[in-house]
DNA sequence: TTATTAGTTGATAATCATTATCTATTCACT
DNA sequence: AGTGAATAGATAATGATTATCAACTAATAA
């Protein structure tokens, strides 16, 4: 329904519109760590959005990359994919709960198409009694490439 | 499908069978995990089971915990229920992926009954070209008794 | 039975992504 | 320019999990 991809500039545009909004500033290092993230259709983790930071940004910290992601996840401006086995990843084009595609060979994460899980969430609730707020959604397999070999 | 609930004293069995076809041994370590493992309905965590243990197993170290943990992962006869945030959880009971309802309040984790995700699963594979083999799906929000308050 | 060997336990240290702390710097506003 | 709050970045701390290794246990052989 709301799975129309908008572009990065706009994306960004909107990121920085309510960090304003709740009077953060929008410092080089925000700005850049957002550009990625606006950017990104692989869904970064902290440290890939650092390495390629750090060329033009050399005093950039990871420190400072947390503290971004941080900030947009109080404001509600990324989904956060959390993972004990590895790294955290992002997305800062659809801060809402969606389902991935996880190629478990490369570590590459897509979005599908959205689909309807309106219907699945109001049965989950009927029958288990929880008022449902958010879903994690993960398929785990093989992406095209990887599936070649 | 296969969402039938077997008895704790049958699903223990299953999970020695297993161990012993594959030559491991049931020592009494084991064993203790192995039966909180099937009695549990709640999804522990691997500090759960240890604090449920030492009481009666004074020599009990969290490392044991750990590793009869592992055997059951490389043996299929436990999901793990991986966070970022907080602690895993596992479940001897359907080592299988199957939807969890987990409560943001107490940390509760239930079984909602299982429904069918061939359909959804053959969609995304079709749309995306990937070849799933795996998911996970939680459901956030609420338990009942949280809820009254 | 005793010896041999491999498997297992549990104490401890190491790992590693993320967060906390603290100081220097930058910014907004007077 | 001066003042106070926000921010950046270096560094230490955190905490769940894993790695290491010596002591113990069990299975098998001599
Ligand atoms: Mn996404
Ligand atoms: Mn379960
Ligand atoms: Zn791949
Ligand atoms: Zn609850």
């Amino acid at each position: 329904m709301d799975n129309q991809k908008i572009s990065p500039e706009t994306r960004l545009a909107q990121m920085i519109a309510k960090l304003k909004e709740n009077e953060f500033r929008i410092t080089p290092q925000r700005y850049a760590v957002l550009r990625i993230l606006a950017h990104s259709e692989y869904h970064p983790s902290a440290e890939s959005i650092y390495e390629q930071l750090i060329a033009d940004y050399p005093t950039m910290s990871p420190a400072t990359v947390y503290k971004t992601i941080n900030l947009l996840k109080k404001n509600g401006e990324i989904l956060e994919l959390e993972f004990s086995e590895m790294s955290n990843r992002y997305d800062g084009n659809r801060p809402y709960p969606h389902p991935h595609m996880i190629c478990t060979q490369c570590g590459a994460i897509v979005d599908p198409p959205m689909h309807d899980f309106e219907k699945l969430k109001s049965k989950m609730m009927e029958e288990t009694g929880f008022t449902i707020s958010s879903f994690r959604l993960d398929f785990f397999g093989l992406c095209p490439d990887c599936r070649k070999e």
